[in-house]
Formats: C-alpha cells, structure tokens, sequence
DNA sequence: TTGCGATGTATCGGTCCGATACATCGCGGC
DNA sequence: GCCGCGATGTATCGGACCGATACATCGCAA
C-alpha cells in the first residue's frame, strides 16, 4: 500500500522523505495516522532498488514558489521513473481482496483522479461488497450472540453497524455518481478523454489491465 | 493488544485457539476483520513462555453438548493463570498513546466489562482527544489545502470528517452515560427505540458470561 | 548564547498479516 | 463402501508496518 501511494504522489511532483510524509498525511488522513519512517524508508529504498524510483538532483524551485534561500543539506530528492509509472499503473488497476480492507480501499480511492472509469467501478463494488459482509457478520452476532455479550461489546458492534450501513450508502451515491459518469460531488476539470502523452500528468482514465 | 484479548477472552473460559479466534472475531468485529493464526498462534506462545496462560488437559464437553465420544485430537486448550491475570488486570488499567488508537481503544472498549469506571472514563476522554484532533486535520486539509487536492481526494477527508464528527457525539453520549453511573444504552434491534428505559442490563462490574 | 522546535535521514526490535502446509472429522452423494 | 468436501484444528515463514530512538542542521526568540 504504502508502495502504491509513494509512486502516486511521486508522480505529481519529485520530493524528498520528509515532505513525502507530509503530503501522505495529507492526502490519507481521513484513513490512516500519519505513516512511520520506520516504514518510509525502507519502502523508498526498495522502490530505488527496483527502479522505480531514483534520487534526483536538488533543483531549485519552480514556479512561483518561494526562492529556495537555503542550502541543501542530506535532503534527498526521489522522482519516478518511466518503470515506477508503468508499475504505478498496474498497481492501480488491479484489484484484490486487499483492495477493499480499510487501508487498501482508502489508497486506492485517494487516487481515484488517476484510475479509469471501469476500475473505479469495480473497486467501489468490491468494497460495497466487503462492508456488506462485514455488516451483516455484526448483524448476526447482535441478533444471534447477543447474549452472550456485555452491554459495552454489544454498543461497540452496534456503533460498527451503524458505520458500516453509513458507508454502504455512501459507496451506493458514489456508485451512482461513477455510473452517470460524474466526479463526486463537485465537478471535475477534465473530462476522460481517449489520448494519453507519454511523460505527462496522466489524465483520469486509460489503464488496460483487465485479464481475469 | 492481541496480548490483552486473549487474556480477556481466556479470562471467561479455557479455549483452543480456533475456538479463541472465533470468539476474537465475534468479540472484536466492529473494529478489525479477523485476527490471523500467523499472530495468534505465536503470541500464544509468548504468553505460555511468560507463564500467563497454560495448557489445559482438554476435558470431556460438559452440559448437554452431544457425548464427545471421539477422541480429542491435537487440540491444545489454553487457560489463564493467576499472573495472567494480574497482566490482564494491569494491562487494561493502563492507558498509553495506542490506547486510544482505531484498534487499540476498540479492544479497550470491548472489556469496558472487566475495566473500573475512572479508566473508563479516562480512556472513552483520550479517545474523543485524539478523533478530535484527527477532526482538526481534516478540517484543516479541507479548508486551507483543498485547491491542491482533487474531487476524490477531497471526497474521501469529507468522509472522514463526518466519520469523525459522529464518533465524537457517541462518546460525548457514552461519556455522559458513564458520569450518569448507567452501563451503555441498550435500545433492541426492530423495535424503534431511541429511549433508554431502565433495562440496562448489567451494571459495570463483573462479566456476565454464562458457562457451563 | 543558548536553547528549542521544525526539518531532515536513518535503524532496530517487535507486532501482525497473508499465504501456505498439513491432518482429522462428519456428512452427503454415488 | 468409499470419495470428496467443508469445517475444524495446529503451525510456520516472509514481509509490511510501527514506535522508539538516535543524530544532525537551521532559524528564531528569550
């Protein structure tokens, strides 16, 4: 997973350690704390060992970006590579149960903007599938267990239904959203059109992997 | 925290450990999916070798269960002893940082049966702390960050924050209950009850497991 | 000038997961 | 009679991720 979110935000931009962090705990807080070094790390350099990532050159800002102003110390820059993008690509499109657990759902759906229609749809239906399963195990356990259980574990599930049933309806608008072919809510610019240029911000869409 | 479900768990009654993670998965379902015998079984271990859990002579099933008749294979039955659960009575008194965390206070919560009502407090308060400060980060991203992010992104921290919002209220609810001296409202499933009678079953204190 | 908080890189031990392997039991179908 | 199959049951291995920790620099304010 965490893979999978190093490549996509190293896609927008080249970035070092730190600011990496920082822009993961942006773009997943709503699912996870705040990813460990411990983890960061070692991630950044097997991705640097397989190629997919490469430690670039501190360059000066562009854009309008304050002057830099100060020194490079250690700060090591990592960009994608054209085999991290392919690799970023096949990671997005293929889905597996690890897909729709809370975390693996919460990547994913955090570069939902780079995804193709089809995908999305289909990992929205997987996780719709895996909270449903989930609700209904909750279910059963309040209507057949209860018994069996203490007021304090029974609220808990019951809280836990309650989310889950919350989420299925989310998912169900967001579902139907995708099948009328629009973003969430608000309106996205850009529209899923069929070119693709090569060394360039992908637009949303165009990623072929479906081989059952 | 697999640690302390287990000596919770083993605390009612001796289990195996298929038996132990089903009863995990049922005490625990709101908050994670199943735990895996790739953690079950060598935490086992490490609690047998720090001498809070033994093995157990598996015994012939008693009450009207049918006549075991066959023979008991390799089933090995764990309980608890009494340093076990002293460690248990510890471990669920004290409240660190991964107290209050998704997975850790759901554990905490599910013995809220087994823990006295200050730390019940204590810990339902560190709780709503940290969602609350998970909440001022979404708000953050939200609203000073949102014009970097895109719709689905964006779509995910709204889900979030409503996530985060809501718990909030539960424990403000839960929390007033506590401070009111009552166990946690229990309104039935099918009957539209949003009012707290006074059959609130067992008061905090001593679990309520019935075993034969 | 001293101390402190933010920035920055890095490792280590430990927890937990997913895949896998293997063996037994009761049951229904052929 | 016997075959497969799903539930029961124990166990290990490699890998992902975390929390604690260490250490160094920078800008700023007391």
């Amino acid at each position: 997973m965490l893979e999978l979110a190093i490549l996509g935000l190293l896609q927008e931009s080249p970035m070092h350690g730190y600011e990496l962090r920082k822009e993961l705990t942006a773009k997943l807080g709503a699912i996870r704390a705040a990813i460990s070094y411990g983890s960061l790390y070692p991630t950044l350099r097997r991705l640097q060992a397989a190629g997919w990532i490469t430690e670039a050159a501190e360059t000066p800002a562009t854009a309008e970006e304050v002057p830099a102003l100060t020194s490079r110390r250690g700060r090591v820059v990592y960009k994608i590579t054209a085999e991290g993008k392919e690799r970023f690509a096949q990671l997005i499109a293929q889905a597996g149960p690890e897909t729709y657990d809370d975390t693996g759902f919460g990547v994913h759906f955090a570069f939902f903007s780079r995804t193709d229609q089809a995908t999305r749809l289909r990992i929205l239906e997987g996780r719709r599938r895996t909270i449903e399963e989930r609700r209904e195990g909750l279910r059963d356990v309040l209507g057949r267990a209860a018994e069996r259980l203490d007021a304090y574990t029974l609220e808990l599930q019951r809280h836990g239904l309650d989310a889950c049933e919350r989420e299925v309806r989310w998912l169900e608008e967001l579902i139907a959203n995708e099948r009328s072919g629009r973003a969430p809510t608000v309106p996205q610019l850009g529209t899923a059109g069929g070119r693709r240029d090569d060394n360039s911000p992908p637009p949303p869409g165009e990623s072929r992997t479906e081989r059952p």
